[in-house]
DNA sequence: AGTGCGACCTGATCGC
DNA sequence: TGCGATCAGGTCGCAC
């Protein structure tokens, strides 16, 4: 679940509320979300101070201060969450953090049900080789005209393109879902069929459906929560996503769901024509 | 090379 | 009611 809107919105309210704090100590009970290991990671980061929380596609970087970062997937089901000591217990937590500033005490716990995320350490100049791995940023670095030219360079369906992590960062299932709807383009359209017209409606479709979601603190359709432990509105606000049966926003037309991508997809038939395979 | 698909996990929900 | 099957989706590794 987590994509774009809801990894920014956990990174933005952690380095508001955590930069500058001091690790103090670390606890795992999960061996392998803790990489290398929790022998190594204690090792290296004892005593090291948080410089800053950033984020590149769904991936978040804290910054430490000498030579050591974190990086910081949820995957599916995994929440990062601020927590006095002792205080409320968090259901599937398996790593926690404890960090010190000026007297003040908190944890930063990582809870993931599913057992999919991890939190890596790996040294700051590992750092550029990584995230070379990933497409441009939306707001950032991707413009219409890098996007024309990607979608220009595929024949694959346009909306795995969309989700495709090497080509652009941080686009998901919910957001693509909704993107496709909102400029009209059905999911399975070849991504080289789209002319300059639609290709323009979906970049600044891509754009509205990510703002919204950083506008409602991310979708808690299912497990995802911010950093204070409390539940995003965007899934109050989905166009299509998750909707199967039920009638289009824009036409009334039944809302159908295939399989695109081993993804579960939602569009409206008659807003969405399919164009070409 | 480009593409597709299973595996990784667990819990909620569905169907019989 | 109870139990097994299915579904959820981000990314990696492997197969074609």
């Amino acid at each position: 679940m987590p994509e774009l809107p809801e990894v920014e919105t956990v990174r933005y309210d952690l380095n508001k509320s955590l930069s500058g704090f001091q690790i103090k100590d670390i606890s795992c009970n999960t061996t392998k979300i803790l990489q290398p290991s929790l022998k190594e990671v204690i090792k290296h980061t004892k005593g090291l101070t948080i410089s800053s929380f950033n984020r590149k596609a769904k991936l978040l970087i804290v910054e430490l201060n000498k030579d050591w970062n974190f990086l910081i997937h949820l995957k599916m089901s995994g929440r990062l969450l601020i927590r006095d000591p002792g205080g409320v217990e968090d259901r599937w937590t398996r790593v926690i953090i404890a960090l010190e500033r000026k007297g003040i005490i908190k944890e930063l716990r990582f809870a993931d049900q599913r057992k999919f995320g991890y939190i890596k350490l790996i040294k700051k100049e590992e750092l550029s080789d990584i995230l070379s791995n990933y497409g441009p940023e939306p707001f950032a670095d991707l413009s219409l005209q890098i996007f024309t030219k990607i979608l220009k360079s595929s024949r694959r369906a346009i909306k795995k393109v969309l989700m495709d992590q090497v080509l652009i960062s941080g686009i998901g299932n919910i957001y693509a879902n909704d993107a496709l709807f909102l400029a009209k383009i059905h999911p399975e359209t070849s991504a080289n069929y789209l002319n300059q017209n639609q290709i323009k409606n979906l970049f600044e479709a891509i754009e509205e459906v990510l703002k919204r979601g950083l506008k409602y603190r991310g979708a808690s359709d299912n497990s995802y929560l911010d950093a204070f432990g409390k539940k995003g509105q965007y899934q109050e606000h989905f166009l299509v996503y998750g909707k199967n049966k039920e009638n289009c926003p824009n036409c009334g037309s039944v809302i159908q769901k295939i399989v695109v991508g081993g993804r579960g997809t939602f569009y409206c038939p008659k807003c969405q024509l399919q164009e070409r395979k």
